[in-house]
RNA sequence: GUGGGUAUAGUUCAGCUUGGUUAGAAUGCCAGAUUGUGGCUCUGGAGGUCGUGGGUUCGAGUCCCACUACCCACCCCA
């Protein structure tokens, strides 16, 4: 083959897109119900949008991004996370003036990250997320959590578990850091190399690593939870008051800290454990500082965002009931010139009172035309040939049964929908 | 960025260890088996520059090297 797609890129084939309509149409059905309201924004920005709102110390943007100048001279970056550019829409038209919250959802957007590939990651992947605006009460938050596991039970999704922490506040995030660093100091040695790094500008950070000894390490250390101000404090037993009122099990976890810098308060991640894949499936929190640093009113924000084809990996591999498609009603078999030209029509006709109907292009005969009809699945085969056409009629066949019935052509319609 | 694996028909793979005439299977696709009828069965057909480039050899799908792509794990995340 020539030209493939590029690395970390992947197709949607018409054999499986309907997979992807049925997650999206779930997942607008979900949105509508708890009253958000579907956003589109561009898959370019400006770089300087993901630097400030993303934060420039995060790995997603110091190695992540596809970052290029356009012929104009500007920096411009493929989208690596959906919220940066809802923020900036929010800010731009000015939402700020109308009532809040606002609510907003965003599908199938995609957004771009250069990551080394591997199951349940791409380079190009698509998410589903969503964004309150203005929205300063932990009820927020655990709607926006409610409403994810509302989906992904839905699809069918199986072991999912919540892990929730308050990451704190300016406030009192730095009473934290400075606590912390205290505590690693003596251990310092023990860390790996990246912790290591990691000490002076994020120490949070070092709770999230995977390494075992940086984990041993963290074991001991003091949690944040510990040193939440009051007004933290409140608001993350808010939270869990809210889960536990709707049925939602969560398990405190102050060890995740999440990769982006605008979080504060609430951080959150669902996490699904199935034969084949294990991991996060939505991840999300709180941005009240978010709004401020792009320029705009001091608005708070909370949201997640959810990898489209991870959702439908592991849905998959949970042994989700997803529905086939719709099949076609009936596949019209015609031969010779006079009948095609009719048959041609009927399929138009059929089709404009709402039936499924399939026509030979091919030039196929009779035999051969069934087999198609077959293969698509077609419930009724529409025999038009010479003689039918002749007595204005079809002869319609059961494929099913095997049965056949001569019908007048302008009765088809009505039969195909008993 | 680090480590491991793989690359042969549209698809899933065998063949490679022990180099040797026209590279196989299954499945899918197309056609035929009563002249206007599908599924099951049978028969036939099309489809491959064996990832790319170099090397060793009388001879390379098979051995060696490089490159590329893909898969998996780490890291990070959705």
């Amino acid at each position: 083959m020539a030209i493939q797609a590029p690395k970390g890129t992947k197709d949607v084939t018409p054999k499986e897109s309907y997979k992807w309509q049925y997650i999206e149409a779930l997942a607008r059905e979900i949105c509508e119900h708890y009253g958000f309201r579907e956003v589109r924004t561009p898959v370019i920005e400006h770089t300087e949008l993901f630097l400030r709102g993303v934060g420039d110390t995060t790995d997603i943007v110091q190695k992540e991004m596809y970052t290029f100048d356009d012929r104009g001279g500007r920096s411009i970056t493929l989208k690596p996370e959906g919220t940066a550019g809802a923020a900036r829409m929010f800010l731009e038209n000015g939402l700020f003036n109308d009532a809040q919250p606002t609510k907003m959802y965003y599908l199938n957007c995609p957004v771009f990250r250069y990551d080394k590939p591997q199951a349940g990651r791409l380079r190009e992947h698509h998410q589903f997320g969503i964004e309150v605006y203005g929205a300063p009460r932990a009820s927020a938050d655990a709607e926006c959590i409610r409403l994810a596991m509302a989906l992904l039970t839905r699809v069918g999704v199986q072991n999912l578990a919540v892990h929730i922490n308050s990451i704190g506040c300016p406030q009192c995030r730095p009473a934290y850091n400075d606590a912390l660093r205290e505590y690693l100091r003596g251990r310092y040695g023990e860390l790996c190399e990246v912790c290591k790094s990691r000490f002076e500008k994020n120490p949070l950070r070092i709770l999230d690593c995977k390494e075992e000894r940086c984990k041993a390490v963290c074991a001991g250390a003091p949690t944040i939870l510990d040193c939440l101000c009051e007004e933290c404090k409140a608001h993350f037993a808010e939270l869990q008051g809210c889960l536990t009122s709707v049925g939602v099990a969560y398990t405190v976890d102050p060890f995740i800290v999440r990769g982006l810098d605008y979080y504060t308060k609430t951080v959150f991640e669902i996490v699904a454990r199935c034969e084949g894949y294990a991991g996060t499936v939505c991840g999300g929190g709180r941005y009240d500082g978010l709004m401020a640093e792009l320029g705009g009113p001091g608005l708070p924000g909370v949201g997640f965002g959810m990898g489209m084809e991870r959702l439908l990996l592991v849905a998959e591999l949970s042994g989700a009931d997803i529905p086939a498609p719709r099949r076609t009603d009936v596949y019209i078999a015609a031969l010779g010139e006079a009948a095609r030209a009719a048959g041609f029509a009927l399929a138009d006709e059929l089709r404009g009172q709402g039936v499924i109907a399939e026509f030979d292009h091919v030039g196929r005969s009779f035999k051969a035309q069934f087999k198609y009809a077959d293969k698509l699945g077609a419930r009724y085969v529409a025999i038009l040939g010479e003689d039918e056409l002749a007595k204005g009629c079809a002869k319609l066949k059961d494929m099913a049964t095997g049965e056949e019935q001569m019908i007048p052509l302008p009765a088809l319609a009505s039969a195909l929908k008993n």
